[in-house]
DNA sequence: CGGTAATCTAGAACAAGTTTCAGACTTGAT
DNA sequence: ATCAAGTCTGAAACTTGTTCTAGATTACCG
């Protein structure tokens, strides 16, 4: 009974935080084992995808015991879209720096996405082992994907340059983050080539067009 | 390197068969096992999803020695994707009965998707290991979750009611898998709403709308 | 500084997916 | 009916994620 024992209360484990505002305050050593054991994570991960990032060699790689590799991220999935997290701050900071030049808002969305996606491109196994463990993630680590899903709608949303937006373009935008996942994994699993997921993002912004007609 | 392994050739193993079609002719006991086997993953998954889909459990279930149960189903993945072919079928089936009424063809396609929606409420473990599997499937799965998409594609064209779809319809439809795909996922792990997930179907359909405004 | 609680380490142990193997059983062709 | 080839079985072994434990280390409080 797996999947029971991982509901099962436990005692006192601070580093295990939420996001980007620390839960417990980590000392400087711990953040630095924090760090560690991210990098070692991308390092695998980019090397030969999900499957390479075998929890044993994270921990070895970050010089950390398997025990406290656990206290850090209690899962493999929570570890990887940590990882995630911390690649899309990363491209949040790039993306801010070089803003969109489309005329329109569709045209900046997908302008940015498909410059995320060039990003992926360069490190596939990357991609591979953070879109994997992002939809394969359990309700035990939605707190986490959720977080994800927000910072990427503020990446979207910053793109079409709207700080108040409507709920059908709320909706729009949700369906626009559909799309960017499920097409990243159909070229992920090699189901659809680079121009495909190309298409589909261009099709998918259409729908801002259609939720805000006055821009 | 499991991974490698993976992909290591083999001798003969015929009952590996990529679809309907059945590859290499199954005697009549061999089709029975297979029956088996994909009734009690089911009916595991039915009870707690995809960690209760537990390959010991399912050959004991299927009365079927573990080798077998590989031989027929080469990993947990393959046999939950062949599971939702199984599903996709009979929904197919139900759905050719009492096509959608709505007057648009958006209309239909959302009508039909939330009739399936509504039939994966209905079994909400199942859905969950069913879709886990289609998402998580690595490459090696490639070809039977590729079968899946195009009966999912096959089902929306009919609820359009289309029999030569345009490219740019071809690319609305996939867009709209991307999106019932991930708006399940979402759904599934507790992070949307069963109305968000009405919200973004229909949100995601009016693309049809502006891809053939002559229907 | 001393003590105590929390944290970290090494390593064993456990769970479930996957592989392997020897031997029994089926099938299909002669 | 018989033989060869292919299948199925039961059981053990292997891999990798996860948990547990006992003892060392560290952080913090007075």
């Amino acid at each position: 009974m797996p999947a029971e024992a991982k509901t099962a209360a436990k005692a006192a484990q601070p580093p295990v935080r939420a996001a980007q505002p620390v839960n417990p305050p980590l000392t400087e050593r711990q953040e630095a084992r924090r760090r560690r054991i991210l990098h070692a994570s991308a390092q695998l991960a980019s090397r030969g995808g999900f499957d390479a990032v075998q929890m044993r060699e994270v921990a070895e790689s970050s010089q950390v015991a398997l025990g406290t590799l656990y206290r850090y991220f209690p899962s493999k999935v929570h570890l990887l879209v940590a990882t995630m997290q911390d690649q899309l701050a990363h491209m949040h900071g790039t993306l801010r720096k070089k803003p969109p030049s489309g005329d329109t808002a569709a045209e900046r969305v997908s302008e940015t996405l498909m410059r995320a996606f060039r990003a992926l491109q360069r490190e596939p196994h990357l991609a591979d082992a953070m879109v994997r463990a992002l939809t394969f993630a359990d309700r035990s680590v939605s707190p986490e994907v959720d977080q994800v899903s927000r910072q990427t709608t503020v990446i979207i949303l910053d793109a079409m340059g709207l700080d108040d937006p409507t709920p059908a373009q709320l909706s729009a935008v949700r369906v626009i983050e559909h799309t960017w996942h499920s097409a990243l994994i159909t070229w992920l699993s090699g189901r659809a080539s680079i121009a495909q997921v190309k298409i589909d993002i261009e099709t998918v912004c259409r729908l801002i067009d259609l939720t805000s007609p006055q821009d």
